[in-house]
DNA sequence: AAAGCGGGGGG
DNA sequence: CCCCCAGCTTT
Protein backbone atom coordinates (compact mmCIF):
# COMPACT_ATOMS: atom_id res chain seq x y z
CA UNK A 1 0.00 0.00 0.00
CA UNK A 2 0.88 3.41 -0.64
CA UNK A 3 2.07 5.39 1.88
CA UNK A 4 -0.36 8.21 1.71
CA UNK A 5 -3.65 5.70 1.22
CA UNK A 6 -3.14 4.53 4.32
CA UNK A 7 -2.52 7.97 6.01
CA UNK A 8 -5.70 9.41 3.94
CA UNK A 9 -7.77 6.61 5.13
CA UNK A 10 -7.04 7.03 8.95
CA UNK A 11 -7.34 10.74 8.63
CA UNK A 12 -11.01 11.08 6.99
CA UNK A 13 -11.48 8.09 10.23
CA UNK A 14 -9.76 10.22 12.75
CA UNK A 15 -9.47 13.76 11.98
CA UNK A 16 -10.54 16.64 14.24
CA UNK A 17 -13.79 19.19 13.59
CA UNK A 18 -11.44 22.27 13.42
CA UNK A 19 -12.65 26.11 12.52
CA UNK A 20 -9.87 26.43 9.94
CA UNK A 21 -10.77 22.90 8.13
CA UNK A 22 -14.10 24.37 6.93
CA UNK A 23 -12.48 27.12 4.13
CA UNK A 24 -9.46 27.26 1.93
CA UNK A 25 -9.15 31.24 2.22
CA UNK A 26 -6.09 32.12 1.94
CA UNK A 27 -6.59 34.68 5.14
CA UNK A 28 -7.94 32.40 7.43
CA UNK A 29 -5.20 29.40 6.73
CA UNK A 30 -2.13 31.61 6.92
CA UNK A 31 -3.79 33.21 10.34
CA UNK A 32 -4.31 29.58 11.71
CA UNK A 33 -1.04 28.89 11.12
CA UNK A 34 0.36 31.62 12.00
CA UNK A 35 -1.20 31.02 15.25
CA UNK A 36 -0.41 27.26 15.44
CA UNK A 37 3.51 28.08 14.62
CA UNK A 38 4.80 26.02 17.85
CA UNK A 39 1.68 26.00 19.54
CA UNK A 40 -0.19 23.29 19.94
CA UNK A 41 -4.36 23.17 18.52
CA UNK A 42 -5.74 23.48 22.05
CA UNK A 43 -3.85 26.35 23.07
CA UNK A 44 -4.16 28.36 19.80
CA UNK A 45 -7.85 27.44 19.24
CA UNK A 46 -9.53 30.17 21.45
CA UNK A 47 -6.82 32.86 19.68
CA UNK A 48 -7.94 32.01 16.49
CA UNK A 49 -11.78 32.25 17.23
CA UNK A 50 -11.04 35.99 18.57
CA UNK A 51 -8.94 36.93 15.61
CA UNK A 52 -11.61 36.14 13.31
CA UNK A 53 -14.07 37.47 15.26
CA UNK A 54 -11.91 40.53 15.63
CA UNK A 55 -10.59 40.62 12.24
CA UNK A 56 -13.07 39.35 9.59
CA UNK A 57 -10.39 39.65 6.97
CA UNK A 58 -7.14 41.28 5.94
CA UNK A 59 -8.34 44.24 6.06
CA UNK A 60 -9.26 44.58 9.27
CA UNK A 61 -6.61 43.26 10.61
CA UNK A 62 -4.56 45.65 8.61
CA UNK A 63 -7.03 48.74 9.67
CA UNK A 64 -5.86 47.95 13.42
CA UNK A 65 -3.47 49.08 15.44
CA UNK A 66 -0.55 47.18 16.67
CA UNK A 67 -1.22 47.61 20.42
CA UNK A 68 -4.95 45.83 19.78
CA UNK A 69 -3.19 43.03 17.74
CA UNK A 70 -0.52 42.46 20.88
CA UNK A 71 -3.10 42.89 23.07
CA UNK A 72 -5.14 40.26 21.26
CA UNK A 73 -1.95 38.10 20.92
CA UNK A 74 -1.27 38.29 24.52
CA UNK A 75 -0.84 35.09 26.56
CA UNK A 76 0.44 33.08 23.55
CA UNK A 77 3.99 34.10 22.88
CA UNK A 78 6.54 34.19 20.61
CA UNK A 79 5.22 38.04 20.17
CA UNK A 80 7.21 38.44 17.18
CA UNK A 81 4.79 36.64 15.66
CA UNK A 82 1.81 38.90 16.15
CA UNK A 83 4.21 41.68 14.71
CA UNK A 84 4.51 40.13 11.47
CA UNK A 85 1.41 39.44 11.39
CA UNK A 86 0.05 42.70 11.30
CA UNK A 87 2.54 43.75 9.14
CA UNK A 88 2.32 41.50 6.21
CA UNK A 89 -1.76 41.65 6.91
CA UNK A 90 -0.84 45.66 5.67
CA UNK A 91 1.56 44.56 3.12
CA UNK A 92 -1.03 42.18 1.55
CA UNK A 93 -4.05 45.04 2.07
CA UNK A 94 -2.60 47.59 1.09
CA UNK A 95 -0.08 46.86 -1.83
CA UNK A 96 -1.77 43.05 -2.73
CA UNK A 97 -5.24 44.69 -3.04
CA UNK A 98 -6.18 42.00 -0.16
CA UNK A 99 -5.15 39.22 -2.35
CA UNK A 100 -2.61 36.73 -1.06
CA UNK A 101 0.50 35.25 -2.74
CA UNK A 102 -0.77 31.95 -4.31
CA UNK A 103 2.32 30.23 -4.79
CA UNK A 104 5.18 28.68 -2.00
CA UNK A 105 7.75 31.23 -3.87
CA UNK A 106 6.08 33.94 -3.41
CA UNK A 107 4.31 33.05 0.29
CA UNK A 108 8.01 32.54 1.18
CA UNK A 109 8.96 36.23 0.82
CA UNK A 110 6.16 37.73 3.57
CA UNK A 111 7.82 38.37 6.53
CA UNK A 112 6.67 35.33 9.58
CA UNK A 113 6.01 32.81 6.98
CA UNK A 114 8.79 30.40 6.60
CA UNK A 115 8.96 27.17 4.42
CA UNK A 116 6.43 25.29 6.85
CA UNK A 117 3.70 28.12 6.38
CA UNK A 118 4.31 28.58 2.67
CA UNK A 119 4.00 24.98 2.30
CA UNK A 120 1.05 24.87 4.03
CA UNK A 121 -0.63 27.89 2.69
CA UNK A 122 0.27 26.68 -0.93
CA UNK A 123 -1.12 23.05 -0.86
CA UNK A 124 -4.34 23.86 0.88
CA UNK A 125 -5.22 26.87 -0.40
CA UNK A 126 -3.85 26.61 -4.04
CA UNK A 127 -3.40 22.47 -4.26
CA UNK A 128 0.37 22.87 -4.65
CA UNK A 129 2.42 19.83 -3.66
CA UNK A 130 4.63 21.04 -1.39
CA UNK A 131 5.34 19.06 1.56
CA UNK A 132 4.79 20.70 5.48
CA UNK A 133 7.96 19.56 7.44
CA UNK A 134 6.58 20.01 11.26
CA UNK A 135 7.48 18.84 14.19
CA UNK A 136 4.49 15.55 13.87
CA UNK A 137 6.17 15.02 10.12
CA UNK A 138 9.57 15.08 11.85
CA UNK A 139 8.41 12.32 14.75
CA UNK A 140 5.96 10.07 12.08
CA UNK A 141 8.72 10.04 9.44
CA UNK A 142 11.68 9.59 11.60
CA UNK A 143 9.61 6.74 12.82
CA UNK A 144 8.67 5.21 10.19
CA UNK A 145 11.40 5.34 8.38
CA UNK A 146 13.88 4.45 11.20
CA UNK A 147 16.06 7.86 10.42
CA UNK A 148 18.30 8.71 12.94
CA UNK A 149 19.67 12.07 11.72
CA UNK A 150 19.29 15.19 14.25
CA UNK A 151 15.99 16.94 12.77
CA UNK A 152 17.38 20.31 14.65
CA UNK A 153 20.68 20.44 12.04
CA UNK A 154 20.22 21.89 8.30
CA UNK A 155 21.29 18.43 7.18
CA UNK A 156 18.04 16.98 9.12
CA UNK A 157 15.54 19.75 7.41
CA UNK A 158 16.56 18.84 3.97
CA UNK A 159 16.45 15.18 4.19
CA UNK A 160 12.91 15.12 5.66
CA UNK A 161 11.98 17.66 3.44
CA UNK A 162 13.01 15.93 0.44
CA UNK A 163 11.35 12.82 2.10
CA UNK A 164 8.04 14.34 2.70
CA UNK A 165 7.86 15.61 -0.57
CA UNK A 166 8.44 12.00 -2.27
CA UNK A 167 6.14 10.97 -0.10
CA UNK A 168 3.18 13.80 -0.81
CA UNK A 169 -0.32 13.35 -2.77
CA UNK A 170 0.20 15.26 -5.55
CA UNK A 171 -3.39 14.44 -6.77
CA UNK A 172 -4.44 16.15 -3.13
CA UNK A 173 -1.58 17.39 -1.25
CA UNK A 174 -3.97 19.70 0.96
CA UNK A 175 -5.34 16.33 2.54
CA UNK A 176 -1.71 14.92 2.58
CA UNK A 177 -0.47 17.52 4.51
CA UNK A 178 -2.92 17.60 7.56
CA UNK A 179 -2.99 14.17 7.84
CA UNK A 180 0.55 13.44 8.23
CA UNK A 181 0.16 16.41 10.93
CA UNK A 182 -2.94 15.44 12.37
CA UNK A 183 -1.17 11.42 12.45
CA UNK A 184 1.73 12.86 14.48
CA UNK A 185 -0.50 15.13 16.69
CA UNK A 186 -2.84 12.68 18.13
CA UNK A 187 -1.29 8.78 17.23
CA UNK A 188 2.38 9.09 16.81
CA UNK A 189 2.84 10.97 19.59
CA UNK A 190 5.68 11.94 21.29
CA UNK A 191 5.23 9.93 24.98
CA UNK A 192 2.73 7.08 24.71
CA UNK A 193 2.19 6.27 21.10
CA UNK A 194 -1.18 4.42 19.97
CA UNK A 195 1.43 1.70 17.91
CA UNK A 196 -0.93 -1.01 19.03
CA UNK A 197 -3.39 0.42 17.12
CA UNK A 198 -1.20 1.88 14.11
CA UNK A 199 -2.67 1.42 10.57
CA UNK A 200 1.74 0.95 9.95
CA UNK A 201 2.59 -1.34 12.64
CA UNK A 202 3.95 -3.78 9.90
CA UNK A 203 5.69 -1.42 8.01
CA UNK A 204 7.45 0.96 10.42
CA UNK A 205 11.08 0.78 10.78
CA UNK A 206 11.10 2.37 14.73
CA UNK A 207 8.35 -0.13 15.91
CA UNK A 208 10.18 -3.28 14.41
CA UNK A 209 13.35 -2.45 16.12
CA UNK A 210 12.03 -0.80 19.42
CA UNK A 211 13.13 2.24 19.04
CA UNK A 212 9.78 4.36 18.94
CA UNK A 213 10.77 6.13 22.13
CA UNK A 214 14.45 7.04 21.29
CA UNK A 215 12.94 9.08 17.51
CA UNK A 216 13.47 11.49 16.61
CA UNK A 217 16.66 12.29 17.27
CA UNK A 218 17.44 16.19 18.66
CA UNK A 219 20.53 17.91 19.72
CA UNK A 220 19.93 18.88 23.19
CA UNK A 221 18.92 23.08 24.03
CA UNK A 222 21.20 25.33 25.82
CA UNK A 223 20.30 25.38 29.08
CA UNK A 224 18.36 28.42 30.52
CA UNK A 225 20.48 31.42 32.03
CA UNK A 226 18.65 32.52 35.49
CA UNK A 227 17.83 36.39 35.51
CA UNK A 228 16.73 38.60 38.33
CA UNK A 229 13.98 40.69 37.88
CA UNK A 230 12.45 43.27 40.31
CA UNK A 231 9.24 45.48 38.85
CA UNK A 232 8.20 48.67 40.92
CA UNK A 233 4.60 48.82 40.60
CA UNK A 234 4.34 52.52 41.71
CA UNK A 235 0.64 53.42 43.16
CA UNK A 236 0.28 57.54 43.13
CA UNK A 237 -1.70 59.62 44.97
CA UNK A 238 -3.98 59.97 42.20
CA UNK A 239 -4.61 56.31 41.45
CA UNK A 240 -2.53 55.55 38.99
CA UNK A 241 0.72 53.65 38.16
CA UNK A 242 3.41 53.46 35.38
CA UNK A 243 3.33 51.11 32.59
CA UNK A 244 6.62 51.06 30.34
CA UNK A 245 6.93 49.57 26.34
CA UNK A 246 9.66 46.93 25.76
CA UNK A 247 11.72 48.19 23.15
CA UNK A 248 14.86 47.08 21.93
CA UNK A 249 15.77 43.30 21.03
CA UNK A 250 15.11 41.22 23.58
CA UNK A 251 12.02 39.22 25.24
CA UNK A 252 8.46 40.65 25.27
CA UNK A 253 9.29 43.24 22.03
CA UNK A 254 6.54 46.41 22.28
CA UNK A 255 4.61 44.42 25.22
CA UNK A 256 4.45 46.60 28.35
CA UNK A 257 5.47 46.01 31.70
CA UNK A 258 5.95 47.84 35.37
CA UNK A 259 9.77 49.66 35.68
CA UNK A 260 12.45 46.52 35.83
CA UNK A 261 15.29 46.65 38.02
CA UNK A 262 17.51 43.67 36.95
CA UNK A 263 20.03 42.78 38.86
CA UNK A 264 23.00 40.74 38.77
CA UNK A 265 21.90 38.28 41.63
CA UNK A 266 18.89 38.07 44.23
CA UNK A 267 17.98 41.68 45.53
CA UNK A 268 17.59 42.54 48.88
CA UNK A 269 15.28 44.79 50.06
CA UNK A 270 18.16 47.60 50.39
CA UNK A 271 19.95 46.74 46.68
CA UNK A 272 16.05 47.58 45.35
CA UNK A 273 15.47 50.65 47.44
CA UNK A 274 18.51 51.78 46.73
CA UNK A 275 17.91 51.44 43.12
CA UNK A 276 14.42 52.90 43.32
CA UNK A 277 15.99 56.22 45.08
CA UNK A 278 17.81 56.53 42.04
CA UNK A 279 15.00 55.97 39.25
CA UNK A 280 13.83 59.19 36.83
CA UNK A 281 10.44 58.50 38.12
CA UNK A 282 10.92 58.30 42.05
CA UNK A 283 13.81 61.03 41.93
CA UNK A 284 13.21 63.33 44.88
CA UNK A 285 9.98 61.68 45.45
CA UNK A 286 9.13 59.99 49.31
CA UNK A 287 7.92 56.88 49.17
CA UNK A 288 7.32 53.37 50.57
CA UNK A 289 8.75 50.61 49.72
CA UNK A 290 7.04 46.97 50.26
CA UNK A 291 7.70 43.45 48.24
CA UNK A 292 4.44 42.03 47.30
CA UNK A 293 5.78 38.43 47.08
CA UNK A 294 7.62 36.86 49.85
CA UNK A 295 7.55 33.43 47.62
CA UNK A 296 9.92 34.55 44.36
CA UNK A 297 8.14 33.99 41.18
CA UNK A 298 10.05 31.77 38.75
CA UNK A 299 8.75 32.44 35.48
CA UNK A 300 10.24 30.09 32.97
CA UNK A 301 11.18 30.72 29.21
CA UNK A 302 12.65 28.62 26.79
CA UNK A 303 16.02 29.94 27.34
CA UNK A 304 15.50 31.99 30.36
CA UNK A 305 14.50 31.45 34.43
CA UNK A 306 13.10 34.88 35.51
CA UNK A 307 13.61 35.03 39.08
CA UNK A 308 10.54 37.61 40.02
CA UNK A 309 9.91 40.35 42.83
CA UNK A 310 7.37 42.75 42.44
CA UNK A 311 8.02 45.83 44.86
CA UNK A 312 4.64 47.99 45.72
CA UNK A 313 6.30 51.36 46.00
CA UNK A 314 3.60 53.82 47.58
CA UNK A 315 3.85 57.40 46.98
CA UNK A 316 2.57 60.71 48.72
CA UNK A 317 2.25 62.35 45.86
CA UNK A 318 1.14 62.14 42.38
CA UNK A 319 3.28 61.52 38.95
CA UNK A 320 3.57 63.14 35.42
CA UNK A 321 2.88 60.20 32.71
CA UNK A 322 1.43 57.58 35.04
CA UNK A 323 -1.74 55.12 33.86
CA UNK A 324 -4.83 55.30 35.66
CA UNK A 325 -5.43 51.94 38.06
CA UNK A 326 -8.65 50.89 35.49
CA UNK A 327 -6.97 51.19 32.44
CA UNK A 328 -3.86 49.04 33.71
CA UNK A 329 -5.73 46.42 31.86
CA UNK A 330 -5.98 47.55 28.26
CA UNK A 331 -2.24 47.23 27.76
CA UNK A 332 -0.73 44.23 26.24
CA UNK A 333 1.79 42.44 28.86
CA UNK A 334 3.69 39.52 29.24
CA UNK A 335 1.50 36.57 31.36
CA UNK A 336 3.97 37.25 34.36
CA UNK A 337 2.90 40.90 34.45
CA UNK A 338 -0.49 39.62 33.43
CA UNK A 339 -1.00 36.98 36.25
CA UNK A 340 0.35 39.84 39.36
CA UNK A 341 -1.95 42.55 37.62
CA UNK A 342 -4.57 40.15 37.93
CA UNK A 343 -4.19 38.64 41.46
CA UNK A 344 -3.10 42.74 42.81
CA UNK A 345 -6.48 43.91 41.36
CA UNK A 346 -6.22 47.54 41.03
C1' DA B 1 25.37 26.91 12.16
C1' DA B 2 23.71 28.71 16.34
C1' DA B 3 21.07 31.60 19.20
C1' DG B 4 16.85 33.90 20.60
C1' DC B 5 12.06 33.95 21.20
C1' DG B 6 6.58 32.12 25.34
C1' DG B 7 3.70 29.85 27.46
C1' DG B 8 1.07 25.62 28.42
C1' DG B 9 0.91 20.81 29.18
C1' DG B 10 2.47 15.83 29.55
C1' DG B 11 5.14 12.31 31.87
C1' DC C 1 12.75 17.89 36.36
C1' DC C 2 12.65 17.02 31.37
C1' DC C 3 10.58 17.42 26.70
C1' DC C 4 7.34 18.98 23.08
C1' DC C 5 4.31 22.00 20.39
C1' DA C 6 0.90 23.03 12.49
C1' DG C 7 8.70 27.59 13.28
C1' DC C 8 10.80 32.07 11.98
C1' DT C 9 14.30 35.56 12.20
C1' DT C 10 18.62 37.32 13.36
C1' DT C 11 23.42 36.89 14.22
Amino acid sequence: MIFYKTLNNWYSNNKRDLPWRQTTEPYYIWLSEIILQQTQVKQGLPYYRAFTAEFPSVFHLAEADESQVLKLWQGLGYYSRARNLHTTAKYVANELNGKFPDNYKALLKLKGVGDYTASAIASICFNEPSAVVDGNVYRVLSRYFGIDTPINTTQGQKEFKALAQELIDKQDPATFNQAIMEFGATHCKPKNPNCDTCPFINKCIAYSKGEVENLPVKLKANKAKTKYFNFLVILSENNQTVLEQRKGKGIWQNLYQFPLLETKSKASFEDVLELAKAHPILKDKPFELSLYNKETIVHKLSHQHLHTKFWIVKLNSSIDEGVSFETVTDYAVPILIGNFIEAFDF
